[in-house]
DNA sequence: ACGCCAGTTGAGACTGAGTCGCAATCGCAT
DNA sequence: ATGCGATTGCGACTCAGTCTCAACTGGCGT
C-alpha cells in the first residue's frame, strides 16, 4: 500500500512535459491509490466531493487522461456505457471476467493466450499496441442464483445448439 | 449473397413474439445483407435516406437490436465511442484485429485461443456467455506509412522495455 | 376483401458520458 | 516576491442512444 513509485512516475510524467501536480491531481492521485478497484470517473467525482474536496468534473476527466498517459492507470470498456478505470502495476498485465450478474470484476492473465496473440499478429503482418479481452457470463458466486431462477422460466431460452457457444458480444 | 436463409431466420424470429416484418425492417435488413462490412447505426441511416427510403434513428436502433437479439447480426464495441455491427455467419465466430491507423478491422479466429478460454473461465468456476477479443495496433498496409512518420520524430517515444509490450487499452 | 388492434413508426425531447472555451486562478522557476 | 504558462471550474455543447406518444399499419380473423 506505498503509491510512492506510482507518485514519482507521475511526478516525472509532469515534470518531462511541463505540467504542473496541483492539489486537484494530488487529491485525484490519493483517492485512486487509496483502493484498488475498478472504478468509474464520476465515482471519483462523488468520493471527492463527500470528502469535502471540491473538484470539478473536467478536471477528473482531464487527470485521468493524464494518469492513463503516464501508464499508471489503465482505461477499460468494461459494461455497456463509459470507461473504467484500474491502477496497473508496472509491468503486470491481465484481462477480465465479467459477471454480468453483480458486476464483479476478475482480473485473469493466461501466458498462453498472450502468445497465441503474438502469432495471430504476425500470422497478419499486424503490430499489435494494445488488447483487450474480456469474457462475459455469470461468475461462481452468482450461478446457483441464476441457475435457480432460470429453471423457474421456460427452457425456451435454452441454446438450440446443445453444447455452450461462446459468441462476440462487446 | 443469398440472404435468404438470414431473412427466414429473422422472420421465424419475429413470428415466434409476434412482431410484423415492417417495410422499414425489411429495408434495414436488405441494405445490411447488401454489404458485408462493420458499420454504424448511423451509417445505416444515411445510407438508407440516401436511397429515398425515410426511416428514423430510432427505429434503426430498435431494428437493430431485434437483428442482433435475433442472432444474425452482431454487436461490437470497436473503436473508441458507440457500437458496430456486422453480419454473423451461422456458428462462425471471430475476433477482430483493429487498425488505429486506417481503422479498418480484421477478423481472426484462434481455436486454441477459445480453448484456453474455456480453462480460464472452469479456473474461476465462470460460466461465460459472451466475449470479447479484440487488438488494436497498425496494419500491414499501414505500417510502413507510420515506421517512417515515427523516425522523422524523436526517439523518445519508444518504449522503455526495448520488446515489444501488449498493454490493455479498451 | 375488410376491419380491427396490437405492434410500429417518426419526431423530437431527453439522458449520460465526455469534451470544450474561456475568464479567473495557481504552481513554480527565477 | 513576481510573472506567466498551466490549470481550474463553470456551463454550454456534442454525440450516441433511449424514450414518449400520437398517428399509422401489418396481417389475422372473418
Amino acid at each position: 500500500m506505498k503509491p510512492h513509485r506510482e507518485l514519482s512516475i507521475f511526478r516525472k510524467y509532469l515534470e518531462k512535459r511541463g505540467l504542473k501536480l496541483t492539489s486537484e491531481r494530488q487529491a485525484l492521485f490519493d483517492e485512486l491509490f487509496a483502493r484498488h478497484e475498478h472504478f468509474e470517473a464520476d465515482e471519483l467525482l462523488v468520493r471527492l466531493r463527500t470528502k469535502h474536496k471540491k473538484i470539478s468534473r473536467a478536471t477528473i476527466y482531464r487527470t485521468l487522461d493524464l494518469l492513463v498517459d503516464s501508464g499508471i492507470v489503465g482505461r477499460v470498456r468494461i459494461g455497456e456505457s463509459g470507461y473504467r478505470y484500474e491502477r496497473l502495476r508496472a509491468g503486470e498485465h491481465h484481462d477480465h471476467l465479467i459477471c454480468n450478474e453483480c458486476g464483479r470484476v476478475i482480473e485473469f492473465f493466461e501466458p498462453a493466450i498472450e502468445s497465441l496473440q503474438d502469432q495471430v499478429c504476425e500470422r497478419y503482418g499486424f503490430l499489435a499496441l494494445s488488447h483487450s479481452h474480456q469474457l462475459r457470463g455469470i461468475c461462481r458466486q452468482c450461478r446457483p442464483r441464476v441457475s435457480s431462477r432460470e429453471a423457474g422460466r421456460a427452457a425456451s431460452a435454452a441454446i438450440p445448439g446443445g453444447k455452450l457457444r461462446i459468441l462476440p458480444t462487446a
